[in-house]
DNA sequence: AAGTGGTCTAGACCACACC
DNA sequence: GTGTGGTCTAGACCACTTA
C-alpha cells in the first residue's frame, strides 16, 4: 500500500503515454478514484496533483481534470536566415501560429532610471535615464508574453522610439533612422516556475513554466543599444533558432 | 481563515524576496508553522509545497527546507561567434562554469531503426538505419543534461562516428574528414516539467523544468546530417545564442 | 440539484538526518 | 533519540460548473 498516490499517477500516466486517454480527454475525478481503488479523498487529489504538476493535467473546477493539450507557437529568433538550408521550417513539435494574431495589449512607454543589471549590458551608469516600453503579447485573447524594452534615453528621448506609437517599422526602423541600427544580438534564456504574480499575469496553468529571455542588441559599431526581457508562458512556445558556424 | 496555506507561503515569499531569508537559508519547518500560524500540519506542509513548486525552495528530509541557490551553468550555442561585439560575454545571471568540469557518462553507441520524428528531419525514410549515440553529462558528479544524437546509418556506420570514442575533435571533425561538415544549425527548445524517469535520470529537485532541445546540423549544400535531442536540468543551465541580422 | 474540484482539520505512522 | 519531512485517513465545508 506504500505510495498509492504515486502508484495511481502511474497508472493515469501510462493510461496517457499508451493512447488510451488523449490530449483532451477527461480523466477518473477524485471520487471516482476513491471508489476504485479505496483510498482518502486527499489520496486521490494528490496523485491528480502528481500529473497536474507534471504539466500532464489541467484542472477545471467544478467539471474534471484534462490530459492536457500543447499546440505550440514557434518563436523564431532570426527570422531573416530562417529561409532555407535549415530544413525548410520542418519542426519536430509541428509549431504553428496559423491564422491566430498576435494582438499588443497594456503598452506603457515611459522614462526612468535604469535596473542595475540593464545598465551594465547597456553599459551605462548605474541610475542612468532609460526609455523603458512595456507590453503584453496575446494571441487569442489569452496573454502568452511579457516584455520590456530598455534604451538609453539620451539617444532615444527625442525620438518616435519614446512614443507609445513609434510608426512603421517599429523601434527597429526608427533605430537605424538615427543610425543606430542594431545588426547583432545576444540572447540569455533561462527557464523557471513562475511566481504568483507572473502565474497570473501570462494565465499559466499549474505545471507550466515561464522561459525568461534578456536580449541585448548591438550596433554595427558593437555597441549595446537596446536590452529586451521577455518572460514567455512555456506552455504555447517553441523557440527556434538558426545558426552558422 | 481562506486561503491559509497561501497566506503562509506568502508571508515567506516576501521574507525570501526581502533578503530576510537568503539562498541557502533554513525556511521554518512544519513544526514552526503548525505552532506559530496555528494550522494544521498538513496545511503548514501546504504552504511550503507552494515555495518548492515554484522552485524557490527545497526539501531535504531529515533536516528542512531551504532557500533554493541558483548557480547557473552557461550553454553557449554559437562559441565560434561569442568572441566579441557582444558584450564580451556579459550576462545578466552572472552564469560561469568557472573550475567545473563536464564528465560523460553513460556512453551508449549504437545501430538502430530511426524514430519517426528523427527520420522526418534527417530526410529519412521511416525505420531506415541510423547511428544512434546517447550519453550523460555530469558537472561535478551531478547529472545536467541527457543527449542522443542521430546519423544515418548508410552515411556515417563504417566510420569513427559508430564508434564509443570517435577520436580527437569529437565526430563533427569526423563528419569533416567524410566531406559532410556541418555548417549550419537549427534549435528548437522547448520547457517543460520533467517526468518520472527524467527526474531520476538528471536529479531534477521538485519545483523544476528541464529544457528540451532538437537541433539539427546541416552540410554545406543543405543537406540534414545530425539530429541530436538533449534534455537540460533548467536548474543548471542558462543557455546563450548570439544572432546575426 | 448533483457533481466536481479546493481547502482545511486532527490525528496516525514511517523514514531519514543530525547530534 | 529527537526533530524533520513523507504519506495517509476520514471527515467537514465551500465554490464553481453543468444540466
Amino acid at each position: 500500500m506504500a505510495e498509492t498516490a504515486r502508484q495511481i499517477a502511474d497508472d493515469l500516466r501510462a493510461r496517457i503515454s499508451s493512447g488510451e486517454l488523449t490530449p483532451g480527454d477527461r480523466l477518473p475525478g477524485e471520487p471516482a478514484l476513491v471508489r476504485d481503488y479505496g483510498v482518502a479523498k486527499e489520496t486521490a487529489r494528490r496523485a491528480l496533483t502528481l500529473l497536474v504538476d507534471e504539466g500532464l493535467a489541467v484542472r477545471r473546477r467544478g467539471s474534471g481534470t484534462y490530459v492536457r493539450e500543447f499546440r505550440p507557437i514557434p518563436r523564431v529568433a532570426n527570422k531573416r536566415l530562417a529561409k532555407d538550408g535549415w530544413g525548410a521550417g520542418k519542426s519536430i513539435w509541428d509549431a504553428d501560429l496559423g491564422d491566430r494574431e498576435y494582438t499588443v495589449s497594456d503598452l506603457q512607454v515611459y522614462e526612468s532610471e535604469a535596473p542595475r543589471q540593464v545598465a551594465r549590458l547597456l553599459e551605462l551608469s548605474e541610475g542612468e535615464p532609460v526609455i523603458v516600453r512595456s507590453r503584453r503579447y496575446l494571441v487569442e485573447g489569452e496573454p502568452v508574453q511579457q516584455a520590456t524594452s530598455y534604451l538609453p534615453a539620451k539617444q532615444v528621448r527625442d525620438s518616435p522610439i519614446a512614443q507609445p506609437d513609434p510608426g512603421e517599422g517599429g523601434i527597429y526602423r526608427r533605430l537605424a533612422d538615427l543610425g543606430l541600427e542594431p545588426v547583432r544580438f545576444s540572447e540569455e534564456l533561462r527557464a523557471r516556475m513562475p511566481s504568483q504574480e507572473e502565474t497570473a499575469l501570462l494565465a499559466v496553468s499549474a505545471g507550466t513554466p515561464v522561459v525568461e529571455i534578456c536580449r541585448t542588441a548591438f550596433t554595427a559599431d558593437g555597441r549595446p543599444i537596446e536590452v529586451n526581457q521577455m518572460l514567455l508562458n512555456a506552455g504555447v512556445y517553441v523557440m527556434q533558432y538558426h545558426l552558422e558556424s
